[in-house]
DNA sequence: GCCGATTGGTGCGCTACCGCACATACGAGA
DNA sequence: TCTCGTATGTGCGGTAGCGCACCAATCGGC
């Protein structure tokens, strides 16, 4: 059970709105910020909750805080691809504001959390203003579009284990800490592996002491040994990130 | 050398501008096909003509009408995978109105042919009227981000024959008739595998009947045949563009 | 403190695709 | 018509990852 306060600072205490540890809210400028701020739910996120699926219409866009969302894509024969991440800098649910309503992949909760969503219609008509908030939603998309096609090139191009390490690193980016729980079933599943296989490439990660890991719980030691490991694939998505969106807010 | 008719229709004869013959252009309203039109620069496509460099800031978006154009990415190591396909359906310069500028991907004439481009600046002013133009670049751009991710897919789980298949049907679709100029080499550079492989498949396809080829040309004889052959990512593709664009126009 | 379920580790044969080397064939231009 | 360059066909050993079967370890609930 998570009490989750909404308003109030506490006596005394400047405190951040925990709304925006989610990086575009916090972005909002004030006056949109005033405006959102009363439609804004909070939510819980907990693994493995689908927030849309394919094709089906969104009733409302999430903005993550503290969980981590998967977009992907299941094929007819039940094999399944990750298409992007989406953590606290972004929101699930680009479909809406780009005029589709939908789309053929499934958003699920890949690290349980918190969050926040806002109905649709809402979410339409801010967009439909057509003031800074449409500027910044759609560089998000775009460094979500980067993310997806690099998806495509590391699927292509890159062995397994580099693609473990830039997949934990993404994640990584996305969370607090250097934790993740995560079994190896469920990486298997997102990059469309086979679980063996990713028991093989951990192993490897751990002898060579980048990580450590025990039954669904994924230690980082070695964030820069991940990187040197890792494909290209990873730095190139980072600085898309960082280029197109606003700095950090400290969380 | 190629004498391109901006204006004056035949006498006695109704004929459609050439500009239209991009169905992003003949999707404009009226008012806004009106302020294009002398802004829009016929420009021929020759194959290989780079239309933008990864990183590089764009000057012009360009509107294909019969040439289609590559976007792909170029690994570190020289490996290219293509990210998705652009027509007479679309538009080259997404990052122009999306807002990052520029991309991390390269867009290459894939098949020699005319199209119109309009100046940078021009383009983000229209965007920025922040009407029905707006909505429809949108759109097209949901579109394309679909392409992106069921290439992602099907680089990861998919066989090559397979993928050929979506390849072809996917660049017929941006063709009138059911030709392409195009070496087996220059496949495998976009589906991002060895020319070998290419051959293979192809060869496999030329014994099933489905096309014939020599010498960088390919005809396709069975394209029912080929959509069978083909996975879900082709259809899957396909009815995305059609429901999220406008009805296509005769060309 | 025991038990069943979950998670992770390992072996083995198989296949698709790779990298390389080289043979062939077609076609445009001298 | 000959020739050279481009395009295509083929063979072969290597390997990454697959599918399957099974075992081992550990956790949580009773």
């Amino acid at each position: 059970m998570v009490t989750i306060a909404t308003t109030a600072p506490a006596p005394g205490l400047i405190q951040i709105p925990p709304q925006k540890r989610n990086q575009l809210l916090a972005a909002l400028p004030e006056a949109e910020w005033l405006r959102w701020l009363p439609d804004l739910e909070a939510v819980e996120l907990p693994l493995g909750k689908v927030l849309y699926e394919s094709g089906a219409t969104l009733k409302h866009v999430y903005f993550p805080t503290t969980a981590i969302v998967s977009l992907l894509y299941v094929t007819e024969s039940g094999a399944s691809a990750e298409i992007a991440v989406v953590g606290n800098e972004g929101l699930v649910g680009i479909s809406l504001f780009m005029g589709g309503e939908s789309t053929p992949s499934r958003a699920v909760v890949q690290s349980a959390g918190l969050g926040y969503r806002l109905p649709a219609q809402k979410m339409k008509a801010e967009f439909n203003r057509a003031g800074p908030v449409l500027h910044l939603l759609l560089r998000y998309t775009q460094a979500l579009i980067t993310q997806m096609t690099q998806t495509a090139v590391c699927n292509r191009h890159h062995s397994l284990d580099q693609q473990l390490c830039r997949w934990l690193l993404l994640s990584l980016d996305r969370l607090r800490g250097s934790d993740l729980t995560m079994t190896q079933e469920l990486i298997a599943n997102m990059l469309g592996v086979r679980r063996e296989g990713v028991t093989e490439s951990a192993l490897s990660l751990q002898k060579a002491g980048l990580i450590r890991y025990a039954r669904g719980h994924i230690t980082v030691l070695d964030r820069t040994g991940l990187e040197h490991r890792s494909c290209e694939c990873y730095m190139v998505v980072k600085k898309e990130y960082d280029r197109l969106l606003p700095a950090k807010i400290a969380t």
